[in-house]
DNA sequence: ATACTTCTGTAACTATTGTTACTGCGTAGG
DNA sequence: CCTACGCAGTAACAATAGTTACAGAAGTAT
C-alpha cells in the first residue's frame, strides 16, 4: 500500500506529507461497478486514487443521469473538496469504471495540510483547476455537439481511459451515459458500423478507426 | 476605492491583505458592455470584483456561444485562477453586464499570498467551490431542461443579478445567451407572454410572474 | 432441448428545436 | 415627412432526437 502510493504520489508529496496520509487515511480496494458514492451522500472522506478509473456522474431529480469525466490514478475528486467547504453534501455520483485502490483521508486534515504543506496547497489548486476544465469540455461538448460526435467522443474517451479499444457495454449503458435512449444509440453505432469505424458484438463493441 | 473595496473585502480579508492588495493592484472601471477578457487571451492580472456584474460565456470555434454564469460583486473568476497554474490563455469570455468596479491583481501574488494569508486561501477555496457548483447548475439545465424551462430560468437569473424586473435585452441577445436561435426564443417568450407570465415590448420585456 | 431473459435491429411516429423566408411595426436620421 | 434599418411575429419546413412497439438473435437456466 504504501509503496502503490508512493509510486503515484511520492514526486508530488514530500516525504513528511506521505507519512501522514499513510498514517491517518484508510486504504480501500473496489471492484468494478463499486459505488463509492450518491448524490446526497454525507462525505467523511477525500479519495486519493491510486490505480484504476472512476466514473463521475451527475443526476437530476427524475433519475436521468450524465457522465461528466473520469477520474484517473493520481486525480482525486474536487467535487468533495468543493464539498468539505460547502454542506458537506455530495452533488454527483461515482462509481468504480475498473477495479481501483484508493486512500480516503479524513476531511479534517485537508485545512491542516493546506496550511502545512506547499505540495499540498499546490495539489489541491490544481486539481480544481483540472476539474474545472473537465467541466467545461463536458459543457462543450453537451452544447455544442450533436448526439453521433458526442457518441464517438464517448466511445474514444472510454478506450482511452481503459486502456482497451472494446467498450464491453451494452447499448442501454452507453445510453445512460450520454442521457440519451436506447434506440437512438443502436440507430447511431450502426451507422458507426455501416461506416466500417467500429465492428458491433453482442455486450461489447470493437473500434476500429475513430 | 479603498473605501469600496473595504466594504466589500473588509469582513473576510485582514487589514493587512487589503493593504497589500491596493498597493499592488490597479483600480478599473468599466461601462456596460465592456469586453474584460476574451477566449485565447493571457491573463495578466486576477480581478476582484467590488461592485456591478460581469458575464462569463463560452463560445466554441464556430462562434457559437453560450452563458456560463454571472460573477457578483465580491466574487473572482475562478477560471482566472485557474488559468494562472496553466498555460495561462483564458478559456471563457467575460464581458460588463453592468457599470462594474473592480481591481485587477497580478497573477505573481496569487501564490505569495496563497501562503501568507489564511483568509486568502480559503476565499481562493470558496471561490472554486462556488463556481464548480455554478458550472454544474449551468451543465443541469442544458443536459436535462428543455428550451422553454431555461428560458425561464435565464429571466429569472437575470432580473435577480440586475435586481430589476424588465430585461433590456433583443430576442436576439437572449438567443445568443441560450444558444440558440431569435426565433426560437421570440416563439417561447410569446407564449410566456400568452400565459401572462411576462409582457414583451420593443427592446425590452417585463417579468410580471414566472 | 426447451423456456426464458437480455440484447439488438428496425420501423413508424412524435416532439422539440432550428432554419428560411417574408411581413409589418417603430424609431432614428436625413 | 420619408426612408432605412433593426426588431419582432409568424408560417412552413427540415433536422435531430426521443418514444413505442415488435421481431429476432444470443445467451442462460431448468
Amino acid at each position: 500500500m504504501i509503496q502503490d502510493l508512493k509510486a503515484e504520489y511520492g514526486k508530488i508529496f514530500e516525504e513528511e506529507l506521505i507519512n501522514e496520509i499513510v498514517q491517518v487515511g484508510t486504504f480501500k480496494e473496489v471492484p468494478e461497478g463499486y459505488k463509492l458514492m450518491e448524490i446526497g451522500d454525507f462525505i467523511r472522506g477525500m479519495p486519493l486514487l491510486i490505480s484504476g478509473v472512476i466514473k463521475i456522474l451527475r443526476d437530476d431529480e427524475d433519475g436521468d443521469e450524465l457522465l461528466l469525466y473520469y477520474l484517473e490514478k493520481g486525480n482525486t475528486c474536487s467535487m468533495t473538496m468543493a464539498c468539505c467547504m460547502g454542506d458537506a453534501k455530495s452533488e454527483i455520483r461515482a462509481i468504480a469504471e475498473t477495479d481501483a485502490k484508493l486512500i480516503m483521508v479524513p476531511i479534517q486534515k485537508m485545512e491542516e495540510w493546506t496550511t502545512k504543506y506547499k505540495s499540498w496547497r499546490n495539489f489541491v489548486f490544481n486539481s480544481y483547476h483540472v476539474r474545472l476544465n473537465e467541466l467545461l469540455s463536458t459543457l462543450d461538448s453537451i452544447a455544442f455537439q450533436k448526439m453521433d460526435e458526442r457518441l464517438i467522443g464517448y466511445l474514444k474517451e472510454k478506450a482511452r481511459v481503459n486502456q482497451d479499444d472494446i467498450i464491453h457495454n451494452t447499448h442501454q449503458e452507453i445510453a445512460y451515459d450520454l442521457h440519451s435512449s436506447r434506440v437512438v444509440i443502436s440507430r447511431l453505432l450502426k451507422k458507426l458500423e455501416q461506416m466500417e469505424k467500429i465492428k458491433l458484438h453482442r455486450n461489447y463493441l470493437k473500434i476500429l478507426d475513430l
